[in-house]
DNA sequence: CGCGTTTGACCTGCGC
DNA sequence: GCGCAGGTCAAACGCG
């Protein structure tokens, strides 16, 4: 847990001692804003967890259906992460296709920012379709979802449109900061879409400059092997994988690397504890 | 004038 | 059956 909680605690057991001054007021204030970020933060994870372990067992027990009847391959559905100017309100992601905007509409699960509908343009028959919304944890971050496969080139060839993974890949041709391809088979099922599967984090043990760090919360394994087989993609760039926990390893490899980090593991007990212990608390200063 | 965007209306699927 | 939310349509509008 982050340095602030001691000096919080601190000043409260004085509390009965003396009456709190305007400073030790203000520091208490700030922590409180702090430890809401945090929280906020982990559930956030939380969340992501729990959508990330509903979506391999559904995927789990589509496998198993499929090995007993040949359904057809699903269509393709991935989702990628890019960085923009955060002063660009447009949601634009320059990604090497033209694009025709049909719809725009605000979700419920993050209001502050609507989703736009965009079909390709670039062949009249092109089944692709994209949604592009702004990420609500990190509103400079674009989530595109792109459903289907283009049955023609693109433009300049940009890797983001040709769905080759290339993680934290920088699109010099355009400016954008490829963050992370998320991929999915959608077996149909676009619902398990979720911003949820996206997460930056700030790291607690860095206060002072805060790193974010974006977890690639998606199955890897099959689908991804699917997705590297469908295209002529360019291999992973490890290197860039710097920030980015392990992009390619599955499952067990996420959970081997949170639980082996004694940051995360005491923040997450921390957080789960603060949910179930403070609720009440939570919803009255709401 | 043509093309792309905007935006309200409509459709559809899902949960209760 | 009803309401809600996501997705799509299409008329209106703006811009070059």
């Amino acid at each position: 847990m982050s340095s602030y909680c001691p000096v919080a605690l601190e000043i409260l057991m004085n509390m009965d001692a003396h009456t709190p001054t305007k400073r030790e007021v203000d520091a208490l204030q700030q922590d409180l804003l702090l430890l809401r970020k945090e929280n906020e933060t982990l559930r956030f994870l939380l969340q992501a967890m729990t959508t990330k372990c509903n979506t391999l067992e559904q995927l789990i027990r589509e496998k198993n259906i499929q090995r007993h009847d040949q359904f057809p391959v699903a269509q393709k559905t991935t989702q990628f992460l890019v960085r923009t100017d955060s002063k660009d309100n447009t949601l634009i992601v320059k990604d090497g296709y033209q694009w025709r905007k049909y719809g725009q509409k605000v979700t419920k699960d993050n209001p502050s920012s609507p989703r736009a509908y965009f079909k390709c343009s670039l062949s009249p028959r092109c089944p692709v379709k994209k949604k592009v919304q702004r990420c609500m944890v990190d509103k400079s971050v674009l989530v595109a979802t792109y459903e289907g496969e283009h049955n023609h080139d693109a433009i300049n060839g940009s890797p983001l449109g040709k769905f080759c993974c290339s993680s934290s890949t920088a699109d010099h041709n355009n400016n954008n900061i490829i963050i992370n391809p998320i991929n999915y088979a959608s077996h149909g099922t676009s619902a398990n879409i979720n911003n949820n599967d996206v997460i930056n984090i700030v790291s607690p043990s860095n206060s002072s400059r805060p790193v974010p760090i974006t977890l690639d919360l998606t199955l890897s394994g099959s689908t991804s092997n699917q997705q590297n087989n469908g295209s002529a993609g360019s291999p992973q760039n490890s290197s860039s994988c710097a920030q980015n926990i392990n992009c390619e390893s599955r499952l067990e490899d996420y959970v081997a690397y949170l639980t082996k980090d004694h940051n995360f593991t005491q923040t997450l007990a921390a957080a789960v504890a603060s949910s179930i212990t403070r609720p009440s608390a939570d919803r009255q200063n709401q």
